[in-house]
DNA sequence: TCATCCTGGTTGAGGGTTCAACAACGCCCG
DNA sequence: CGGGCGTTGTTGAACCCTCAACCAGGATGA
């Protein structure tokens, strides 16, 4: 399955410790964040990413697929994620009547208004901990990188679809 | 607690873009690790990192708390871990002499033989999907972007401390 | 010595995620 | 129509993490 040991291009000193740093500054930061969320507002930050999908959505509305979607997320975490936002009151379900195995996941109001409050430390965090410890020139980099490994990993994605197709 | 809503600098278009191409980036890349891992080699990133801290120290063996810290993990969490790893048979704990309240977690030969196999994978993803789809110059801003997001971070922890001690 | 406090580590409950299995529905073609 | 086939979404079990509570052992000081 994976090229023998042999075959591993193993890191240089150099490239360990940009690895370790990178992977030090990553879980430092989204484990600050998860936190301040779950403290603050009752809720991971997964469960506030699908919020705001909903929120910017016309009719603060979408098909859970199309949900899953634009949160990076599988079906299943989804489906687990709102049985619990409708339990809170935030997010409700209705029938797709065009498709019927479909669903839709809609924003309430109460939804909306936690939104709002949750929000305002959420920003506050990114901001402080992102974009007040970066020079601009920076975060024009920062981007380009994500940018950079996000295509990486799509054409991966790509290959393993490949992969499937050829059964 | 916090600021007013009014207070809030909230993320302008292009912040907005540059922080969603971060995080999406982010999870797509520890997502696709961690089912790397776990698919090839059975265990989660955060469990090889607490072997990998184990190989490299000394006797392969830490006490709990240092391994935490190396690990950037809570006590519980590592102890949950370790009782796993320790059922694996890849990792045994042993009782400090000289505290008594102290616990060494130990890497087995087992487990330091699982660990090399895991590297292989392991180490070809990450330089795949990060050191291959960067310039030079790219991984030189990422190392120097990482250093001061961790250090808003620690400072952060420092000012959490010291609201603590006010008390 | 003993009371107090701090530190190291574990535990269990509660909640989030994954994975595999499944049900229900749409689609297509013979 | 009716039998495969892919899609949508849910479910339950297993696993991992968090949080708070807790125990046991050191350290400090009257």
């Amino acid at each position: 399955m994976m090229g023998d040991m042999s075959d591993v291009r193993w890191l240089s000193a150099e490239e360990q410790q940009v690895w370790r740093a990178f992977m030090t500054a990553v879980t430092k930061f989204t484990e600050h964040l998860d936190r301040q969320l779950q403290r603050d507002s009752g809720m991971p930050m997964a469960y506030y990413e699908i919020l705001v999908a909903l929120s910017e959505s016309p009719g603060r509305a979408l098909r859970m697929s199309e949900l899953a979607e634009v949160c990076l997320s599988s079906r299943s975490r989804l489906s687990h994620a709102v049985a619990r936002l409708e339990k809170e009151g935030w997010v409700e379900r209705r029938a797709c009547t065009v498709d019927r195995r479909g669903s839709f996941a809609t924003l309430t109001d109460a939804g909306f208004a936690v939104l709002e409050q949750a929000a305002a430390g959420h920003v506050t965090a990114v901001r402080e901990h992102l974009f007040d410890v970066l020079t601009p020139e920076q975060l024009r980099s920062l981007a380009e990188i994500s940018r950079a490994v996000d295509a990486g990993l799509t054409s991966e994605c790509a290959k393993a679809r490949e992969e499937l197709a050829d059964f």
